[in-house]
RNA sequence: GGCGAGUUGGCGGAGUGGUUACGCAGCGGAUUGCAAAUCCGUGUACAGGAGUUCGAUUCUCCUACUCGCCUCCA
């Protein structure tokens, strides 16, 4: 059986990943919170965390793991939006999670055995707030109730921080109601205008860190195998989960092995809405760029590196792709259940996500067609929706047979076949080049070879630019 | 200020205590009326300094720089 490593935020270190159940590995990312589209950096975490999934599921059985991703369905960012839209919370909370899900899609994520919605969860996050006072760990306070940090020896411990250290460093206001000016926030009041729920406090709503701790202990158990999310929630977020999930269910032990992508930065630089370099999934994919080119960018670089997305990699990934396509639009896939990739492809990505050099294998198999497919829809690539548009498109316009822009392609491709034979003769190529020229013009690709001519439609043919030609 | 990650050839990006991936671009060649596509060949690198070692790009320490987090953020 393949071992996989994974480097684990805990230790810091590469370890071989050892499941508590092989029958049933179970693995918990952290998800969106759903008050507008999915920007380009959450689509990082969510294709690295697909790849691992695809791999657990190929070592363990695609029946023994189970993947759980949450909708963050209520936060204060989705209170903001809604007050300044004038729509309804349920609304933009509904529409943004069937984006998100969309547009995941698009970059070819498998869906999560399980997505629950934090609002669904409420009672089982004030059961747990509950036993957390019980235990000595949490107080409430004006309205709030706030987890005591220093109740908890190893707070700070993943994120390699001390409570003395933060609390120096701290640039903001501490409420005074706090205890410790690091305590953070189980539950707090809701006005008459924002979202609440009874609780023994009063109507309120959940912190922010709460409703991981209650859906991952709901849906996975007190321990379990692999917690994953962005580096930037390893604090606090993560930090606030272990400790209220480690409290409320003690010697359980919570997440064995935690995982952390690093950031996404565009051109160098940071994402971020004042340097105008922000951007969407949907706004790439409504530019033309296909939802596997993201993949395959996203999917160049290890996790654990800086990701940055630039014009450049985005024409090569796309390049490559092309070609791959090329080589197997017309070849028929391996049933995906019975395929068996090669185990140095397979190594690669148990090597703690090494998908480069995955990619790097696919790269090596072009004199391979078959073989290529294979291990490329194994990764998430050349999709069942991929071909199918690429079949339609070679469909429309090729220079075989057809109608509309197709023929016209394949009476130029005659004529120009012709006259090439005759310029042959001539030795006077002038008007052949003409024709080319307008062809490529056109987004057309033009192949000449001692076997004729052939016409190819790009992906930015454009038949009108041909119409002088007729 | 605290914590963390990183610095490899023109660019992207793996990996390794000794033999220096791979892709793109470049260059040379085959092929072509010319191209495209394809194939073959080819150059250049491990931020700086100190240490450990027979030997370090790879391990340790220091310095510089870059990035992220510490506030909602994936």
């Amino acid at each position: 059986m393949t071992t996989i490593k994974l480097h684990n935020t805990k230790t810091r270190k590469r370890e071989d990943f050892v499941p508590i159940d092989p029958e049933n590995v179970r693995m918990y990312v952290c998800g969106p919170t759903v008050y507008d589209r999915a920007h380009l950096g959450n689509a990082r975490p969510v294709i690295v965390f697909d790849v691992l999934y695809r791999l657990l599921r190929h070592v363990y059985g695609p029946d023994h793991v189970t993947y759980v991703r949450n909708f963050t369905d209520v936060d204060d960012k989705i209170n903001a939006r809604a007050a300044q839209s004038g729509r309804s919370i349920g609304e933009i909370t509904a529409e943004t999670t069937q984006w998100f899900l969309d547009d995941m899609a698009a970059v070819g994520a498998l869906e999560p055995n399980e997505m629950p919605r934090a609002t669904a969860y409420i009672p089982q996050m004030i059961e747990m707030i509950e036993g957390l006072i019980t235990s000595g760990h949490a107080y409430a306070a004006e309205g709030h109730v706030l987890f005591a940090v220093e109740s908890y020896k190893d707070y700070g411990a993943l994120s390699g921080r001390s409570i003395d250290d933060m609390i120096a460093g701290a640039r903001v206001e501490v409420a005074p109601y706090k205890r410790n000016p690091m305590d953070f926030v189980l539950w707090k009041p809701s006005d008459a205008d924002t979202p609440g729920w009874d609780s023994p406090w009063g109507r309120g709503r959940p912190g922010w860190h709460i409703e991981c701790s209650a859906m991952s202990f709901e849906l996975l158990g007190a321990h379990f195998d692999i917690h994953g999310g962005g580096n930037d929630l390893m604090f606090p977020h993560h930090e606030n989960e272990i400790a209220q999930s480690c409290c409320a269910h003690p010697g359980s032990g919570f997440a064995n092995y935690w995982l952390h992508n690093e950031m996404l930065q565009v051109e160098g630089k940071k994402m971020s809405k004042s340097l105008g370099n922000f951007f969407t999934v949907r706004d790439l994919l409504d530019q033309g760029v296909p939802g596997e080119v993201i993949r395959f960018v996203m999917l160049s670089t290890h996790y654990r590196k800086p990701m940055d997305w630039t014009e450049k990699k985005r024409e090569e990934a796309e390049k490559t792709l092309r070609k791959w396509m090329n080589l197997t639009w017309n070849l028929q896939p391996f049933d995906a259940g019975l395929f068996e990739p090669d185990p140095k492809f397979v190594e690669a990505i148990a090597d703690d996500l090494n998908t480069h050099l995955a990619l790097v294998y696919l790269n090596g198999l072009t004199a391979q067609p078959q073989k290529l497919l294979d291990h490329a829809r194994w990764l998430g690539f050349l999709s069942d929706k991929a071909r199918l548009e690429e079949e339609k498109a070679r469909r429309a316009y090729s220079s075989g047979s057809g109608t509309g822009a197709s023929e016209l392609l394949a009476s130029l491709r005659q004529r120009m076949d012709a006259l090439r034979n005759d310029a042959k003769l001539s030795k006077n190529f002038d008007l052949v080049d003409v024709f080319k020229a307008a062809l490529l013009d056109a987004g057309a690709e033009v192949r000449m070879s001692k076997d004729g001519v052939e016409v190819i439609a790009g992906p930015n043919f454009d038949p009108t630019k041909l119409e002088a030609l007729k």
